[in-house]
RNA sequence: GGGCUUGUAGCUCAGUUGGUUAGAGCGCCUGCUUCACACGCAGGAGGUCCACAGUUCGAGUCUGUGCAAGCCCACCA
């Protein structure tokens, strides 16, 4: 059998890829976004009891990437993840936005009909590389349709959603104030308007009142622009000082116009001048007072962040522009009171940055409150649990204070909304399929709904429309709900929040029984990766330069729960180290199997498999009875860990065991044991049955090694399971301990330890074999001297044996148990002297500190036996070590 | 303004229900190109666990306060 001497995981990672798919052993997810960088690593580990991997992807050449999910498909267990949902639709969005910004070119110049020409072209030329990234992410896409929209089924369930909530009243059209984007030209969401804290000003203007000459009240605002569109002036009906101009109007400076003074509670007396101006086309909150009071709206912005003609002599001007000349004007005017500096919370639109304008429009809505209700309750009541446990503050916190949804965007591509508005009598129909006639006025002149949905809003029924929802499917009846979802915490509120209530709502049950909410991956600054920032961490180069397999594991290394996950160049290489290590562990049992004379080999049962005995001495050999028990401890803990979803720990314990155990000593060891041509005997049996168990074990970190290996292992047996994927993952069994054979070994790694530290601190040769002494009046001492070879070997130290108390000597290690003898030159003893006085001093100080507590009437009376216990035994063992340590001095 | 998180070795972080010599990886120092692996082997140095107070027989771990850093949410001009 060859094995190269290179690790080379470009050879094999993305033939296993491939055949995993081909052979039906996963199928592929996705999250519906591909936009979030700080997702690109998003951790994804399997749940207890299924064995899957990660697969990064990468969408269109070096722009965008995502993760994607293989998930093996466990009869009887409900974790499954299908195929994402909006990939296709996200990669063509893509292209396009890249096209549009090479071309410079805005969607709005092109009009509806050419954009769609264009689009479509754009797609046959990079066609191929999305369908290539599609189908590396298993995921699902209809190239034949004209349009470029979405899956098919998918596309059929969101109208079905939609329609169905229109009927329950739960979807409304309204006319109201939304955050606009003037560059994106399209109404976006309260969750992608990001605030930050920018330095403005508060201009201070005077508005003279009508019919009091030389009585003026003055207002404090950060907008100076928008008092073109004021329609009101609003003072609290409290507020002492200004109980004089009810009733009264004062005058728009620069626009002449007459508008009222107000009373609403809104005004508050302790800020600024206590007084308020009113714009309701363009403050969210003067919206809501101008309902109130039933003011006019004068729009002075419009939706290119242009000022409109009611802006009198300003129209035509950017707002920012306007706002310069407006307060220039006020200054000329004599209306500027004065400029004070003031930080203020300022909008942005989270794609593309750009300030964001609050404008009245007509938008579509989901009414949030009756959906937030049920999926507050389903936490509340533990049908869905977060992991950790303390996000489930964070999302009451949002569901308590909801808003509704504005789900309509004035986008070109994504699900158009199901709504048909008839050009005659003005109805619109809301329905499944295109309607031929107007219901109320038969008129054959329907046009559709220009807009488009919010991407979250399909995304938010990924876990039933996957499953072929609104059809009772087979798999929707079988995996309805998923038991885990594993996700970022930053759409907790986009998708996470969503999922939850339309699943709710839809399906009458939950999506999930779990959420693992993991953290973030940011780069070796704390930064969040994410593309504008530049900081992405781009896959295809990673997983090209240290392999899937490391990377993944460098993830695992970083992900313990509630902490966000830095992800360097340094762990991505230390992962490889370990990866290369595994692989030329196999390189030396296979090159020894040669030698050897045996054939590929596994266990016909894995999980039956005990150690087999020598033929000859009728007793299984200690390493093997050692990492049978070893491979058990380890099993367990791993086993434990997934279901605590503590995975920084399966890495730990993995990485800890295979490198530390297994290679360090078990490997050591049975380097004695082969001989040429015995063929294969227990021994080798056992061995390659250690090795399978152990790529068993580490194949959820690093499916794509181990399955390559497991392969060569197996040799093509028909009896196996077909992939390594789906064989058995190694638990706990009792029998498997082997205490005795723990002990043992103990003793032995012990012995060599302590040989190789002398030898080093006597800073002698390590070809130089050393001649010494164990000596010990117990059962040590037989162990010892049943393992003198694998001691000589490990440590190349002849030994000798005694039963009797160690004399003076000055190259001397002890335990409580025994005590190490070397012979080293007079030289080096003033070394050793130094070394044994260090360890005097942490003796005589744990010493005293354990006496100390020993005479501790109120620690002996409170403290648990078994506490106290353990402390008296450690007092004996350093008291015996003490004395030891001073009869050598 | 409200909420959340973090502070442990030079760096990045572990440390499960409080139990007494606080761990890992990287980096550093020493020695080794030993026939699986220098992406390696062997050995080693390095920490007043942010500060103060409290609870307790016992605190890195629990409570409070303070200091420092970060994140999320929020319509107050």
């Amino acid at each position: 059998m060859q094995i190269e001497k290179v690790y080379e995981p470009q050879r094999f990672e993305p033939h296993w890829a491939q055949w995993w798919i081909d052979s039906g052993i996963f199928r592929a997810s996705g999250s519906p976004s591909g936009s979030a960088a700080g997702r690109v690593f998003s951790l994804v580990i399997p749940p207890p009891n299924v064995t899957g991997s990660l697969h990064i992807g990468h969408m269109l050449e070096h722009t965008e990437i995502d993760v994607t999910i293989r998930w093996h498909r466990m009869l009887g267990e409900n974790t499954l993840w299908l195929p994402g949902t909006d990939h296709a639709g996200i990669a063509t969005q893509m292209v396009v936005e890249r096209k549009l910004a090479e071309e410079g070119i805005k969607r709005q110049d092109l009009g509806r009909e050419e954009f769609e020409k264009r689009v479509w072209q754009w797609k046959q030329q990079y066609g191929d590389t999305i369908k290539r990234q599609m189908i590396r992410l298993g995921t699902s896409c209809d190239w034949s349709r004209e349009r470029f929209t979405l899956d098919p089924g998918l596309s059929r369930a969101v109208r079905e959603v939609f329609v169905r909530l229109y009927e329950k009243d739960l979807i409304y059209r309204g006319e109201y104030m939304v955050n606009w984007c003037p560059r994106c030209h399209t109404a976006i969401s309260d969750l992608e308007t990001v605030h930050s804290d920018v330095e403005g000003h508060l201009w201070h203007i005077r508005y003279p009142v009508n019919g009091m000459p030389g009585r003026y009240v003055t207002v404090a605002t950060t907008r100076p622009e928008t008092m073109l569109g004021d329609t009101a002036i609003a003072i609290n009906a409290k507020d002492t000082r200004y109980l004089d101009l009810h009733g009264k109007t004062v005058q728009v400076p620069l626009m002449d116009r007459e508008i009222p003074i107000i009373l609403d509670d809104l005004a508050d007396p302790e800020f600024g001048t206590g007084v308020v101006k009113v714009t309701p086309a363009h403050d969210a909150n003067d919206f809501e007072m101008g309902r109130r009071h039933n003011l006019p709206k004068i729009q002075v912005i419009d939706d290119n962040g242009n000022m409109t003609a009611a802006a009198g002599r300003f129209a035509g001007l950017d707002r920012f522009q306007a706002r310069k000349e407006v307060v220039a004007a006020l200054e000329a005017g004599g209306q500027l009171v004065k400029v004070e500096n003031y930080t203020l919370p300022l909008g942005r639109c989270d794609r593309c940055k750009t300030v964001v304008e609050p404008l009245i429009s007509t938008q579509w809505f989901v009414k949030m409150k009756p959906l937030a209700e049920k999926a507050i309750a389903a936490v509340e009541t533990g049908r869905i649990e977060f992991i950790p446990a303390n996000w489930s503050k964070t999302y009451f916190e949002w569901m308590y204070n909801i808003r509704d949804w504005c789900i309509s965007r004035q986008l070109w591509w994504g699900h158009r909304i199901p709504a048909w508005h008839c050009q005659e009598c003005h109805e619109i129909v809301v329905a499944r399929e295109e309607p031929k006639t107007c219901p109320r006025c038969a008129s054959g002149r329907l046009v559709q709904d220009t807009d488009v949905l919010d991407t979250w809003f399909s995304s938010g029924l990924w876990p039933f429309s996957t499953l072929g929802w609104p059809d009772q499917t087979e798999d929707l009846a079988t995996f309805y709900p998923t038991s885990l979802l594993i996700t970022g915490f930053d759409i907790l509120f986009f998708w996470v929040a969503r999922m939850a209530m339309l699943g709710i709502e839809f399906m009458g049950e939950v999506p999930f029984r779990q959420v693992y909410i993991h953290g973030l991956v940011r780069d070796a600054d704390k930064q969040k990766m994410s593309k504008s920032r530049g900081n992405v961490v781009d896959p295809l180069i990673v997983t090209e330069k240290y392999g899937t397999d490391a990377v993944r594991m460098a993830l695992l290394q970083g992900a313990a729960p509630g902490t966000d996950i830095v992800l360097t160049e340094e762990r991505m290489d230390t992962a490889r180290a370990f990866a290369n290590k595994i692989w030329n562990a196999a390189r030396f049992l296979f090159l020894n199997m040669e030698r050897s004379g045996v054939e590929p080999w596994v266990p016909d049962s894995l999980e039956q498999y005990r150690p087999e005995s020598d033929p000859a001495t009728l007793e299984v050999r200690i390493e093997d009875r050692w990492i049978f028990s070893r491979l058990n401890s380890t099993a367990e803990l791993v086993n434990r860990a997934i279901e605590q979803y503590r995975y920084h720990e399966v890495a730990q314990v993995l990485w800890q065991f295979f490198w530390h155990e297994f290679c360090d000593w078990y490997l050591e060891l049975k380097k004695m044991r082969f001989q040429e041509n015995s063929g294969l005997t227990a021994g080798w049996r056992n061995t390659l049955a250690a090795f399978e168990t152990a790529l068993r074990l580490l194949h959820p970190a690093m499916p794509f090694l181990t399955e390559e290996l497991w392969q060569r292992l197996a040799g093509g047996r028909t009896t196996r399971p077909l992939s390594i994927a789906i064989a058995p993952y190694p638990q706990y069994r009792q029998e498997m301990t082997d205490f005795e054979a723990e002990r043992e070994v103990g003793v032995l790694q012990e012995i060599v330890t302590m040989a190789r530290t002398l030898r080093t601190e006597a800073k002698l040769d390590p070809k130089q074999q050393l001649v010494g002494t164990v000596y010990a009046r117990n059962s040590a001492l037989e162990v010892a001297e049943r393992h003198a070879d694998a001691i000589q070997r490990l440590a190349n130290v002849k030994l000798e044996f005694k039963n009797e108390a160690a004399p003076k000597a000055p190259a001397i290690r002890s335990t409580a148990q025994f005590d190490l003898v070397l012979e080293v030159p007079k030289s080096h003893e003033e070394a050793q002297r130094k070394r044994v006085g260090k360890d005097r001093e942490q003796l005589v100080k744990n010493i005293a500190n354990s006496e100390r507590q020993l005479s501790d009437e109120t620690f002996l009376s409170k403290a648990p036996p078994p506490v106290i216990e353990s402390i008296r035994q450690k007092l004996t063992d350093y008291q015996t070590q003490l004395k030891k340590i001073d009869d050598a001095l």
